[in-house]
DNA sequence: GGGGAATGATAAACCGGTTTCAAAACCCGC
DNA sequence: GCGGGTTTTGAAACCGGTTTATCATTCCCC
């Protein structure tokens, strides 16, 4: 591998003008510049990445971190994080809870974008500086210098409840996902709010809590239908989990929406060929926001601000609204 | 952010001997050891990444590389390769098609993994070397320092092909992916070689090229519509297509399989739910040997030869099999 | 012809680690 | 108290870039 003194070698001049000229500054003569980049050309040489960060401080790269494989959708925000940075001159890296917290400080990286349930706070907090930003996605963390960027999870659900109680249902069962999470706590609130609204009755042994995966909504509804009285609709905090529910009760011959109908969140992919009432987060965009904030973010617009994204009901033949 | 040299002063030793506590080098004693970890601990040290990998000219960080968002099996490989990766110390770093050159080639990884139709073979022999082994996944490369790591397609269209011809079918239509593709055509290849074996005809007009998108499948199903005769199965080279196909055969009023049967490749999600017949390809498995190749030719190992990872079909009612 | 600005090029310091090699400290038996 | 071996430690070179300060030329205008 030829590094930047082999270069300035061949062309005869300083390693300084080899480094002014890869990094387009003015100062360098036409005819040197031109005999510089050929010679790059020529001799195959890419710049040291340890070197430049090394010296310079910064990667021009962003870190993103994720750690659950099973939802399909991180692809999506993946799509949409790469499309902005890749567009505005920025690497994307990605990795896993492992080796994030590394990567976040050992100057690799000039930022970073999180979206993992098992990243600690008391991480993030240390890493995120004046020269660090973060942003971080569906949790709230007030620090200075990490941005919270959050879906409207309460909106829609209350929308979506509000249609389906003018349509008459009455007996509600609810499956939640893992307790500790911002986004299940504001669907469930919303879904508690229009009952309570409304004056319908909702009974705790109608409430089961899953962990997001489609085995946890179908083992939810073994235990729903040992009670003695079925629910009339099933409201389920993600889709997988809606799924599972579906699969569950067609399993003991019931019919969906006729016996029982089932709404889910987050539109994933079979959620379309299923059928299932669900509601609509925009992923793509709101991996492109995300990237967006944090590139900003690093280039000293300091706004750290926590914002929400709206999500849309999407209705489907699980679940029909009142009209 | 502190540095070798400011734990090094706390510690009143130099920082050679933080450097060897760092990375637990036997020349220290005891006591200086400890208190050394302990500094460490407490002025919140993190080694610095671009300087270790100026000097040692290692970063223990492979790359994969990708650059298709569609297809959400792709997580699965990335589960497998982060796997291996991480119980052996080793960390992993995506990134897609863009910045991929330049990663692979200034020195912030060690060794790479490419699952990438655009990543040109010219990028890949270019970066490839003695200290840069790279293992590219569905495409044949020969190359003293790359591995191609491919999946048998032939085996199972061939298995598949057989029991279905054996069953009684005898007018078959085909949708292909990408013609530039191996593995497309691989699966053509074993399809057109059972045929050939019964003497079954197969006319050019039921043959259809897609782009392995579920709308290329869709597509071809109404032009496949067009003329007179109706195949009485239609073998698609992966399940997105499969998937548009099946949709297209139901909105003309066509039932599956009882008009028409279908088959796909893959087992996406979808597959299972919609109940396709079709062939499972072990991704997880496929990212965890790739990153061992990969890692094991890091270390030394040089074997670079090519290998066949096998799939397995899987019959659902789509399709359905002789017995 | 001369003073001042603009242009083009460079030498040298520096970034934060790793590694080599020599020196210091310690230990031991005699 | 000393010679010789082992264990610990540290000084300095080095990795490959960026950046700063300086210098040499050329240019321009009066």
């Amino acid at each position: 591998m030829s590094n930047i003194k082999d270069v300035a070698a061949a062309a005869g001049v300083s390693i300084s003008t080899v480094s002014n000229v890869m990094n387009r500054r003015p100062n360098v003569g036409e005819e040197t510049r031109r005999l510089v980049t050929r010679l790059c050309q020529e001799m195959n040489y890419v710049p040291n990445g340890a070197g430049k960060r090394l010296k310079s401080k910064q990667s021009n790269t962003i870190l993103f971190n994720f750690s659950d494989f099973d939802r399909s959708f991180y692809l999506k925000i993946i799509e949409g994080i790469n499309d902005y940075a890749g567009s505005h001159g920025w690497d994307l890296m990605i990795c896993t809870t492992k080796s994030c917290e590394k990567y976040m400080r050992n100057n690799l990286t000039d930022g970073c974008i999180i979206l993992d349930e098992r990243m600690r706070n008391e991480t993030l907090t240390r890493a995120a500086n004046n020269n660090y930003p973060i942003v971080i996605l569906d949790r709230h963390i007030t620090h200075p210098h990490i941005k919270s960027i959050l879906v409207n999870n309460y909106d829609p659900m209350e929308e979506m409840m509000e249609k389906i109680v003018t349509r008459g249902y009455r007996k509600f069962a609810f499956i939640a996902g893992p307790e500790h999470t911002d986004d299940t706590r504001e669907r469930f609130q919303a879904f508690k709010d229009v009952l309570t609204r409304h004056d319908i009755p909702f009974h705790r042994e109608n409430f089961f809590v899953g962990d997001y995966r489609e085995k946890s909504g179908y083992q939810a509804v073994h235990i729903l239908l040992l009670a003695a009285e079925l629910p009339e609709i099933l409201i389920c905090a993600n889709d997988n989990m809606a799924l599972g529910a579906i699969s569950a009760l067609r399993e003991r011959g019931y019919r969906v929406p006729e016996d029982v109908a089932v709404t889910g969140f987050d539109n994933c992919e079979r959620a379309e060929a299923e059928g299932l009432t669900t509601v609509a987060i925009p992923n793509y965009e709101r991996g492109f926001i995300a990237a967006r904030s944090l590139i900003e973010n690093i280039s000293g617009k300091n706004n750290f601000e926590p914002m929400k994204i709206p999500a849309k009901v999407i209705w489907r033949k699980s679940a029909l609204p009142a009209e």
